[in-house]
DNA sequence: TGTGCATCCTGTAGTAACTACAGAATACAG
DNA sequence: CTGTATTCTGTAGTTACTACAGGATGCACA
């Protein structure tokens, strides 16, 4: 139910319609239904899973890393071991980038903070990020 | 002092040689010291830059998102109110890829807290992203 | 019931950010 | 001093979009 044209997808979304129909060629968003003239029909479903795929790519993963966590929930018929040495990978990425944000972040805060009591800031920035 | 061709810039960052003579055309990377024989010549300073812009590129920025992070640094002529718009939108938007990350990781680890205990996993790790 | 503007279609071409290769010069280890 | 490694410039290919072109269909409104 709750039948949708791509253009609504789009702006549910906020994903280019060209860039829909582009995952749709990659394989990354399943074929759709279509309505008796060709045009696509999507649903909820849809929406979801194009959310996910669009804030994973603005974390700095990319398609083929993203087909790797869809496959977690595509196929149902992983085996436990499977499924750990899937995730453990993808949770230890992810943890290395919540801590290099973290660390911008909190170079930016103090940045901030330091010019609001009229201090020129001199250039810890980069130094946030490397190791 | 310390000075490193090329290749060893690239190793220490693990960033492609042809990326960063990329970067450099792109103005990203300050043109480098060249040696007699035009070989160019990189010091800690050119390393600590590459990192940032390495990690930055991996958590999602854009080139040009990162340029604007740079330039809080490359020009120490920013005023105070400057400084505040430019810190202001990048740290929102650092939050909420640390507050996406975050329910990622979350979903993953259940997941392979579930599957461990045997049982086949469903799919809530679409819905993690979903607002 | 037309008619005109919005939305959709396919297909192709352009852009951003790399990445790889060709062909030549220089460095340096044994 | 000779051969393998590294670097150079320049160009072409790849990934992940993004933007048309040209045509068909949908739908609100007179």
């Amino acid at each position: 139910m709750n039948a949708i044209p791509i253009g609504k997808l789009s702006v549910a979304t906020d994903v280019n319609i060209e860039t829909i129909r582009y995952y749709e060629r990659e394989g990354i968003l399943p074929l759709p239904k279509r309505s008796e003239n060709g045009r696509r029909i999507y649903f909820e479903e849809d929406v979801r899973r194009l959310n996910f795929i669009h804030k994973c790519r603005g974390l700095g993963f990319s398609l083929k890393e993203i087909r790797g966590l869809l496959s977690l929930v595509d196929t149902g018929d992983f085996t436990c071991g499977e499924i750990h040495a899937l995730t453990i990978e993808h949770t230890r990425q992810i943890a290395e980038k919540i801590e290099n944000l973290r660390r911008m972040q909190e170079v930016l805060l103090e940045m901030a903070a330091h010019c609001s009591k009229g201090k020129v800031p001199d250039c810890p920035i980069i130094d946030s990020l490397y190791e």
